[in-house]
RNA sequence: GGGGCGAUGGCGAAAUGGCAGCCGCCGGAGACUUAAAAUCUUCUGUUGAGAAAUCAGCGUGUGGGUUCGAGUCCCACUCGCCCCACCA
């Protein structure tokens, strides 16, 4: 009598074998092809993993352990992703280092990736808190810091470079460059101002530092106002900020100004939107990443401002010298071929040119107003379908395509941080300009007529009495320009937007221009647990640490808490901050820094001469398979592309995509329902404040980690969002007690055959050992395809078929036959990526030799895979009505002949005769009558 | 407001444009057992007819379309989830 299955105690057993073997241990680089899976590194949490962790994991593993099997030299590590707030603020509650923490929840993760059976290379992990790991971020910093991104070369080079231009030419070459290719707006601060090779040379060595900040890849800003948390207190990236709140904390975020350093990441825009044609990732996570960087065409306008003190006295513009003043407001417009209805301005209440034009009737509400702005720019500022405030200035612009004298406006709608933080407004065409001249009785002028309503008014001037009519004219989209100087006539689009824009150009008060959406990233971070940013502030300005200087550690000290005033603690550190060449930076950086390269250090993970080195880094990477959560679809993913990017261009990397192919697993919800105030059921999310989360250690306790295994890849399609089932479980289970009673009792079922004898045996079996065969190698032919389609739950539901199927072989008396040891052994290696400790444990039992795990994937056999008769349905007027049974290599004319004498298609065809006879090979045969 | 994804039995789901519902869960019946558990066998979308074998009809959110043939492709909509969003 075989002995039971019993996972805790043959899990513990193989895990302490393979473990004190390194059996995972992954060679280096050599002539085998490779594989690099790898999954999005964990930020550790005192919490530990949930089940809806292992849902990334276990696949992964599988595929690893597959492509082993397969010959390749498979790269699976794992590490983590260790600095940043939720472990400091847990540290700085229970009055420890952080450190401390990093340590206790990233052993406990290890131990639970242990208990998964996850086959790891547990030699490459590292902690990306560790300094001998970001003593390399800080060196990645200094690239980006020496560098700038040259639009002529379309790539970044050194900033010595760069300076040696200035000496010789200054600006002017660089700028003219970028007037005439509009797309390479990011590689340079916004409003950089022109420079001579003279004026350059004049410049003290402080000041040359200074201007080239306009221009690194790693930049420290200008004073500024940013979003600030004053609960974490710490600076709160744009995107970081939902609806006025932090991201992390919940707390609406406050306004400070400060000087804060940044990435240029935006000088890489259209290089991150082109280069998404070349990966193999999710539709929607490459729509993501184009949404946001943004990507818009269109123009760049200038309109001549009022000089406040004509203001009284000029009524109407004849003389355009009257009011021209040296430099107007420039306005970003996707539709200048509306710029005949721009009927008054609006500047964001930041800009800079509004104390200029505010008149001194209105100077006090205008800066009420910028006040208010400023204290309220919080939660409500974001918030959708706010009604709309802004507050006239008492100035007035010259539209420069007609001349018209148009009112300026502050309002809180138009945004500084996007285009040029002023807008023209065409209310007639834009919903918000619409709602804001109708709040505000500004005038409304249509320049697009409609072609779906040909009754749509076309006057030039209207009041809001004819508002409903306003609305349909807005709607149309499509139609002809009227009302619009030269383009009037045109239709709206293409053409009417390149005249526009060409008589701009032709006037000298346009020019085409590329927006994008996406901002710089913002990397300082006022908190202690990061990584150093590794430069000093001297007399001649911020300069860079020698490479030779690095890594600049993090002080271990007691006392590390957040300051209130916008400094890092570690300003407060005098040991940490007093340099014999001045005072250190006190930021750290995000933790996004540690994740945008460390992909690359698993290449060489103890290198301590250099981030990775050449031969290994070119071997393994870019990663083959590389598998995450949704929400990094932007951020992390986006951050990874834009290093990799700079250190392709330094000569660093031979790749320019980090990651071929991506997927996204889906979540694992709690599995009891619970209703919401209006009745309705809904599954929640596990969190541990409502106490509902499944630990991958409870459930392994129970039936196994190789249950747990199998059920997560079982449970759903792997990319759906779907609650945990308790019955799942051990319904897998059931299916491995099987596997486990199908290898060691073979002679258990065998009933059926026990009255044949010996020799008649053999040949009575032939057809079913012949048909054995056949499942044994088209399991194997769809569990190949299925992995490759990361299809995990059809590669169970296979795997469980052939089960049952060997259950019905055992019945018929097959089990002991040479076809079923093949049978059986094949069953074992394909259950090897699944249920690694089972199918070790029955591999040793059968007398192998160790490791099942070393073993090389079975040959497929296509002669065997082969079906020798197949069924064909027949359908007769689109009604399946019969079928046939045919010889897989059946001749067309023979399976028409048998299709049509089939007892039900014949009554269905009733006497007639069939129109037409489609025959779809080996599918299916269609008659129509 | 913009974009994306999805909707198939009581449940998780499967299905290169070709037999809808594989596999599993739940549930029913039987065998084994003193009994239960476990295990094994078997049924299990739905309606109608039949003692039964079986036969016929309906059926993949709704309405259209393409096709010999649609869960799958196209158009419009409903609902759900996710992302972005006063982005000019």
């Amino acid at each position: 009598m075989m002995d039971k299955y019993n996972p805790q105690e043959i899990e513990a057993k193989w895990q302490q074998r393979w473990e004190s073997d390194a059996l995972y241990k992954t060679a280096p680089a050599d002539e085998r092809p490779k594989y690099f899976i790898l999954d999005m590194y964990p930020y550790p949490s005192g919490a530990g993993m949930s089940v809806g962790h292992a849902r990334n994991y276990v696949p992964t593993d599988m595929i690893a352990r597959y492509y082993r099997m397969k010959g390749y030299n498979v790269l699976h590590p794992m590490g983590f992703d260790a600095f940043g707030l939720p472990t400091e603020n847990a540290a700085i509650k229970e009055k420890v280092n952080p450190s401390i923490l990093n340590k206790k929840y990233s052993d406990n993760y290890v131990r639970q990736f242990k208990l998964m059976g996850l086959s790891y290379d547990w030699t490459r992990l590292f902690n990306s808190a560790d300094a001998s790991y970001y003593h390399w971020t800080q060196w990645i910093f200094l690239q980006l810091f020496k560098s700038w991104y040259d639009p002529r070369q379309g790539k970044a080079v050194a900033v010595s470079e760069l300076e040696l231009e200035l000496g010789k030419q200054g600006t002017g070459a660089i700028l003219d460059y970028i007037d005439a290719h509009p797309e390479h707006i990011g590689v340079i601060t916004k409003g950089t101002p022109r420079l001579s090779a003279d004026a350059w040379k004049a410049m003290n060595r402080k000041d040359q530092n200074h201007f080239l900040m306009s221009f690194r890849l790693a930049y420290r800003s200008e004073p500024m106002t940013m979003w600030w948390d004053p609960v974490d207190n710490v600076v709160v990236a744009n995107e970081e900020v939902i609806d006025g709140r932090a991201w992390r904390s919940g707390t609406p975020v406050i306004q400070r100004v400060l000087q804060q350093w940044y990435f240029r990441i935006t000088a890489y825009s259209q290089r991150l939107i082109d280069d998404l044609d070349t990966v193999d990732w999710p539709e929607k996570i490459v729509t993501m990443q184009k949404n946001w960087v943004g990507k818009s065409e269109g123009a760049e306008v200038e309109f001549k401002v009022y000089k406040v003190e004509n203001v009284q006295n000029v009524q109407n513009i004849t003389n355009i010298q009257n009011f021209a003043n040296a430099e107007g407001i420039h306005v970003y417009t996707t539709r200048p071929d509306t710029l005949w209805g721009a009927t008054f301005m609006v500047l964001s209440p930041e800009h800079p040119l509004v104390a200029q034009i505010t008149s001194p009737e209105q100077k006090a509400e205008v800066e009420a107003y910028q006040t208010r702005a400023t204290a309220t720019a919080d939660a409500e500022r974001m918030v959708e379908g706010k009604e709309k405030t802004g507050v006239f200035t008492g100035g007035y612009a010259i539209n420069p395509v007609n001349g018209a004298k148009i009112p300026i406006w502050i309002a809180d709608y138009v945004l500084m941080g996007y285009g040029t933080g002023a807008i023209m407004a065409v209310p007639a065409h834009d919903q918000r300009d619409f709602e804001f001249a109708r709040k505000f009785g500004l005038p409304v002028v249509q320049v697009v007529r409609g072609t779906t309503d040909p009754s749509t008014p076309s006057a030039g001037q209207a009041d809001l009495q004819t508002t409903d009519e306003w609305i349909a004219a807005y709607e149309a989209k499509e139609g002809v320009m009227v009302n619009s100087g030269l383009i009037t006539g045109m239709p709206a689009g293409e053409p009417s937007l390149d005249a526009a824009i060409a008589f701009c150009v032709q006037g000298g008060f346009g020019k085409r221009r590329v927006n994008y959406r996406m901002r710089d990233w913002l990397i300082s971070r006022q908190r202690y647990w990061g990584t150093p940013i590794p430069i000093i502030h001297t007399d001649e300005g911020e300069v860079a640490l020698d490479e030779s200087e690095l890594p600049i550690k993090l002080p271990e000290v007691a006392n590390y808490s957040p300051t209130k005033t916008g400094q890092s603690p570690l300003a407060t550190i005098p040991e940490f901050v007093n340099t014999p060449r001045g005072q250190r930076e006190t930021d750290t950086m995000a933790t996004w820094a540690c994740s945008s390269w460390y992909f690359m250090r698993f290449s060489d993970p103890h290198n301590d001469k250099a981030a990775f080195s050449p031969k290994e880094l070119s071997y393994w990477l870019p990663v083959d398979q590389y598998v995450g959560g949704a929400e990094h679809a932007v951020l992390h993913l986006l951050y990874s592309r834009m290093w990799t990017k700079v250190l392709y261009d330094l000569g660093h990397v031979p790749f320019v995509e980090p990651f071929k192919s991506l997927r996204n697993q889906g979540m694992i919800l709690s599995p009891d329902k619970v209703a919401d105030e209006n009745g309705r059921e809904y599954y929640q999310k596990m969190s541990k404040s409502l106490g509902n989360v499944i630990t991958p250690d409870e459930v392994i306790a129970e039936h196994g980690a190789d249950a747990l295994r199998g059920y997560e890849m079982f449970i759903s399609d792997f990319s759906m969002t779907v609650p945990w089932n308790t019955q799942g479980v051990p319904g897998v289970r059931r299916w491995l007690d099987r596997v486990w009673r199908i290898v060691l009792g073979e002679d258990e079922g065998d009933r059926g055959a026990k009255s044949v004898e010996p020799g008649a045996k053999e040949d009575a079996l032939r057809p079913a050992l012949l048909a054995l065969r056949r499942v044994a190698y088209q399991t194997m032919q769809r569990y190949e395809k299925n992995t490759a389609d990361f299809s995990f739950n059809t590669v169970i539901s296979t795997m469980m078929e052939y089960t049952n199927a060997l259950y019905k072989a055992r019945e018929a008396g097959l089990a002991g036959t040479s076809e079923w040891r093949e049978a059986i052994d094949i069953l074992l290696r394909l259950l090897a990526p699944i249920a690694p400790h089972m199918a070790e444990e029955l591999w040793a039992r059968a007398g192998n030799a160790y490791s099942i795990h070393q073993q090389s994937w079975p040959m497929f056999d296509a002669e065997a895979a082969k079906d020798d008769e197949i069924v064909i349905p027949v359908q007769v007027n689109g009604k399946l009505r019969d079928r046939v049974t045919v010889a897989a290599d059946a001749g067309e004319e023979a399976i028409k002949t048998l299709a049509l004498a089939a007892d039900k298609v014949v009554k269905a065809i009733d006497g007639k005769t069939p129109k037409k006879v489609i025959y779809v090979p080996g599918r299916m045969v269609s008659v129509i009558v």
